[in-house]
DNA sequence: GTTGGTGCAAATAGTTTGCACAGTT
DNA sequence: AACTGTGCAAACTATTTGCACCAAC
């Protein structure tokens, strides 16, 4: 997601109007790394917002996606998540603790991926997904009784 | 997953019971290349036995994957659905017809990442999951106007 | 003033569960 | 006979929509 200026810009440009509550959430998924579902997002802003509605935010998330400013991640199959980096990356899921991580540098393997779908199988590649399911470090630290 | 027979032996051995319902629903997905949703498979069933219920159909499906026969793919939002093929291999989403579709001989690229998620990143990996979003090639042939 | 946004409440859709009866072992 | 499976209906949960009022432009 790129700046919250140039998020303003762009809805101004759409025809899409700025208000307070939405300029809230740009904020929020400026800052989050947590991957929030739209009630994580509801949630945060509730603090800030009182006033703030589910469907505000819902429909922000929604209009945010469609510009391709954040990425849908539909892993976890209960909820959306939500990912203001809208960078190719590899995420990984905790089957312990249901964290959801990013892993940078993996610019190499992602763009092989996509090599390997564009020109083996003939598919035409607009996104790839990568997902890691297993155990994150500071879980298995724990199953062994370690300090982190 | 396995043949049919094995299944049942698997079912038998785990104590739980063999019915007409089970054994039409182990033949379905042993056939299934189109990585059927519940509904999918319920539809499916009822052409032959008619009195099956969704419930059943469910239930079934839960446990395959919890015993490992299937794999249950959540890229669709909207409904999960399910790959007899529980070898890791890339999946192509067709974002103008919905196909959902393997990608055979994707064994290089798959340990590549599994390699790269436990070696670079430290992540205890048990399945990797990978997406090619795009168009597929019959339509990106309708796109141009062309006979398959 | 026009147009789009907000927020409530209700509709929708897939998933999941409780329970009485039926079928498998 | 004991125990699991089946199938109906209902509960649940996240998502999505209709609509009246409000606010940005």
């Amino acid at each position: 997601m790129q700046s919250v200026d140039k998020v303003v810009e762009k809805f101004k440009k759409s025809g899409l109007k700025i208000t307070s509550q939405r300029i809230a959430i740009f904020s929020l998924l400026q800052e989050a790394r947590n991957h929030p579902s739209a009630e994580d997002v509801y949630q945060e802003i509730l603090k800030a917002y009182p006033t703030t509605s589910f469907t505000t935010v819902y429909k922000t998330l929604q209009i945010l996606r469609d510009l391709g400013e954040i990425q849908e991640l539909t892993l976890d199959k209960t909820r959306a998540r939500y990912d203001p980096d809208v960078s190719e990356h590899i995420h990984t899921l905790c089957e312990h603790c249901g964290a959801l991580a990013d892993l940078h540098w993996s610019d190499f393997i992602m763009n092989n991926v996509r090599f390997y779908g564009s020109e083996k199988a003939n598919f035409e590649v607009h996104r790839v997904q990568i997902y890691l399911i297993g155990i994150c470090r500071k879980c298995r630290m724990k199953k062994w009784g370690l300090q982190e």
